[in-house]
DNA sequence: TGTACATCAGTGAACGCGCGTTCACTGATGTAC
DNA sequence: TGTACATCAGTGAACGCGCGTTCACTGATGTAC
């Protein structure tokens, strides 16, 4: 315990989640590639030069939200994959468990949402491992479940990219129905139409030995 | 023709479609939030103030860009809803036309992908809005081939909603993959991953009437 | 056709402002004896 | 336990820089007669 854990590494630690929930926030309403470091630190109460302390620049802060934002996913898809309900349940467990997840971590998906395809190259790269490795996971936890002759390895990857995706634009779609108006019923058209898409996707993985 | 086509307008239209053309190649490697009005002029050659003759703000050239890049995308999509083959030549000639267009536009592409969730409210208000014509669109082309018993309005809107989201999806895949590494393999992958997908989509489709 | 005036796209200088980064510093915390 | 020194998270002032916006202007194009 050299190094770890005393009051100076825990003062340290506290800054810099500050600064990262500081810049979460400020997020929500911009992209990382117009966020400024001054704004960040002036968010938090600190003087300027402390966020190099921390961070080398505002993307390699990103790079830190986005192992954040998607550790917290990761969980939920963890929890969803672990379910060994029929197709129905399955279905309505998932579109239940994004709902939830982007009603307590609205932030979290909109950095996501936003940066995925931002203007900062390593967050980019970041999230696009993430989500590969994502893809991996549905793709085992899928595999023992489909017939093997009909179902060769890229076919199941296939299968497991198609649902990380419709998962990231279902909780993009969430995010939207209680952002853009009070209506609550947007959010329940937005589960609706979720479910439906999910139900037409188990349909045609039923049915694909016939292609 | 009082004040349309003359030597002065066609000169102002040259330099408006200038400084789109200019902003549109600065933003294949920055989001819209970041990127300068003097960074725009400087590209095209002209005094930063010239810019207000053409534009109010970077938001409102943001949106003249969302229509641009959204005209042509949806001329691609009457193109592929007008062909009257089967399911199996639908989806070729689908994959075909979205790699031939992202090839083609690939600037247009990643300006719509990035600034769909970007940072920009008017310009994403503007993405939204046409990408939900073009799910009109689409439900209307549909309308006709699924049996109207098992397919109630919402039914084929979700449908489109897919088929949509599946072909920004798809675009988008194929622009990294012509970016992000010299392979033509990765574009080949990316082409046959989207054709099982619209495959497995089609299967659920076919058996919607089961549900 | 020619002339006198109006329009208006683009100029260039000026402005105040907030930015990212640097630097020597301070003082609380940690370490060795 | 107490003392002397080391570490290092955070400070605050300073810097040069490029930004968005304004303004009176210029001169080519358009219009009226």
């Amino acid at each position: 315990m050299s190094h770890t854990s005393g009051v100076r590494q825990a003062q340290k630690e506290k800054t810099r989640r500050a600064l990262m929930d500081a810049a979460l926030r400020l997020l929500e309403d911009q992209s990382l590639s117009s966020l400024g470091l001054r704004e960040v630190t002036r968010a938090v109460g600190v003087a300027p030069a402390a966020f190099y302390r921390h961070f080398r620049d505002l993307s390699d802060l990103g790079v830190a939200l986005v192992e954040e934002c998607l550790s917290s996913l990761h969980h939920m898809i963890g929890a969803i994959l672990a379910g060994q309900d029929g197709d129905e349940e399955r279905i309505e467990a998932t579109v239940d468990a994004v709902a939830e997840h982007v009603r307590r971590y609205p932030a979290h998906i909109r950095f996501i949402a936003r940066e995925r395809h931002g203007g900062v190259r390593p967050v980019r790269q970041a999230i696009a491992a993430e989500l590969d490795r994502f893809a991996d996971e549905v793709a085992t936890a899928f595999c023992p479940q489909l017939p093997a002759e009909s179902w060769p390895p890229e076919d199941v990857r296939m299968l497991a990219e198609l649902y990380v995706d419709h998962m990231v634009m279902t909780a993009t779609a969430f995010l939207e129905a209680q952002a853009d108006h009070t209506e609550a019923a947007d959010e329940r058209r937005v589960a609706a139409t979720a479910r439906k898409q999910l139900l037409l996707i188990s349909l045609g993985r039923h049915h694909w030995h016939d292609a």
